[in-house]
DNA sequence: GGAAATCAACTGGTCTGACCAGTGCACTGG
DNA sequence: CCAGTGCACTGGTCAGACCAGTTGATTTCC
């Protein structure tokens, strides 16, 4: 079969600094270089590699820009090796709605659908460990929601806590990153605007709230209602500040079962 | 409030390369470079910025390992745009599994979610057009199916091509962009050892016949239906091939509505 | 005149060598 | 023993050079 499909396939060019990159790459996801070790100097690897200090860097830049990596000048132990994580994720899925090719109520509806699915998981999957961990947090965010010295910060942090808590439960790390990467891009583009310090009290309170349902919802094992107080809790939040016509997107994301 | 929260925040050092892929990328996704604009040739770029030339194709390499430019050297054109897609996304999602950091089976638990939101909302939202265009290329895979010189990658490629009329009768490109990138990391990872010329033959037979079952519920507007022949067929195919503690993700996965 | 070969002016890819501002460690002076 | 001082090294940046490839105009040949 192949012979007639593609007898040959078109070589391109592979430039210097791809295989450099490739190399490492391959190392790191291999696993033999783990994250927090270190790679050699730029002017060591030139030599390793055989290919001038600009290759290297070039090489370097690529899998910085890919968060594989992070190099610091004047640290005499080389460039730090971060492993693979979701940041890529959600730059990428930031650069697509910051150039309008993917609207805002088309990402409120993706965070619809993710974090339904990863609650309806989590209430099918959770172990008892996970529910404590997200009771824990729960109390966490109570006590940061009153106090003059209790900070945002720190209560959205808490909060993606709580979602990363549920994604743990709902065994499938893909999910919860990509619930990660959406949810940041949703906060770059519009979160500062609503819920400004006018209102902010009112919100935690409402938030809190949200996740005590939730949380109890994935106790009692009801995979469609945890799924369906996300869908909810999503939609009354963000139906108002969406671009009208896509306001239908979000109602058909909110119908499901 | 901000008072309380964080007086200052730490200034960490901007290099001269970031600053120039910056401002190339927010010009690029605020749309003034359009795909198939040209940039200016390095030399030149040098000039604009006033930085060395290594520091200008530093930036450039970001631009190009992010997808949005592609260099060709020779090209008396410079740099060509070419906007934002999704080849960045599956590049990262490949990665997540390539690492271990996800497994296969959760890479094919959130292709089962993604392909059957995007089935699901097509059954809510396709107009006649879309229709006619899923015809088409349903056609045009039975076409592709028969004769020596069918090839594998044509046939692929339509397959491919239902899917993203499939996404575009949903409405939300960004669903259909994830979908394509899961699809290709699961394609980069497994389909080559499956679906080996033994029974090419048979496969694409009950593909032909998965895609036309979706068709036809996505034209009676069932949309559970549809929903439910995406995770039907993802678990039929893969369920097999994952490792075997991850099998119960697939069948959490499977059990919806 | 028109087609083919040639050439010159670019391009991006790579290398070399240099300098700078940081960093960490070893040495030194108290 | 500890504080202070250098030195050796790091990554970031620049300048200049060369190469191979592309392109389009020019020239050459039929």
């Amino acid at each position: 079969m192949a012979a007639y499909d593609a007898p040959f396939t078109p070589v391109e060019p592979v430039r210097a600094y791809q295989r450099v990159a490739e190399q490492i790459e391959e190392r790191i996801l291999r696993g033999e270089l783990p994250p927090g070790s270190r790679l050699p100097a730029e002017r060591e690897l030139v030599n390793q590699f055989g290919v001038g200090r600009s290759t290297v860097r070039e090489a370097l830049r690529v899998l910085q820009s890919a968060g594989l990596i992070r190099s610091r000048p004047g640290d005499p132990l080389g460039a730090e090796v971060l492993g693979v994580s979701g940041d890529n994720l959600s730059q990428a899925l930031g650069r697509l709605t910051r150039s309008h090719i993917s609207s805002l109520g088309e990402l409120i509806q993706f965070r619809m659908v993710l974090e339904a699915e990863s609650n309806r998981l989590a209430a099918r999957l959770r172990t008892e460990d996970d529910l404590n961990r997200m009771a824990g947090l729960i109390d966490r965010m109570r006590s940061l929601s009153v106090g003059p010295g209790a900070g945002l910060r720190a209560f959205s942090e808490t909060d993606a806590l709580f979602h990363q808590a549920v994604a743990e439960a709902s065994r499938n790390v893909l999910l919860g990153l990509c619930a990660r990467a959406v949810h940041d891009a949703v906060v770059e583009i519009i979160e500062r605007k609503i819920a400004d310090a006018a209102d902010a009290a009112a919100w935690r309170e409402r938030s809190i709230d949200h996740h005590e349902q939730v949380l109890a919802a994935i106790r009692a094992g009801d995979a469609p209602h945890a799924a369906r107080l996300a869908r909810q809790a999503l939609y009354a939040y963000y139906a108002d500040h969406v671009e009208p016509e896509t306001r239908a997107l979000l109602e058909a994301a909110l119908e499901q079962g």
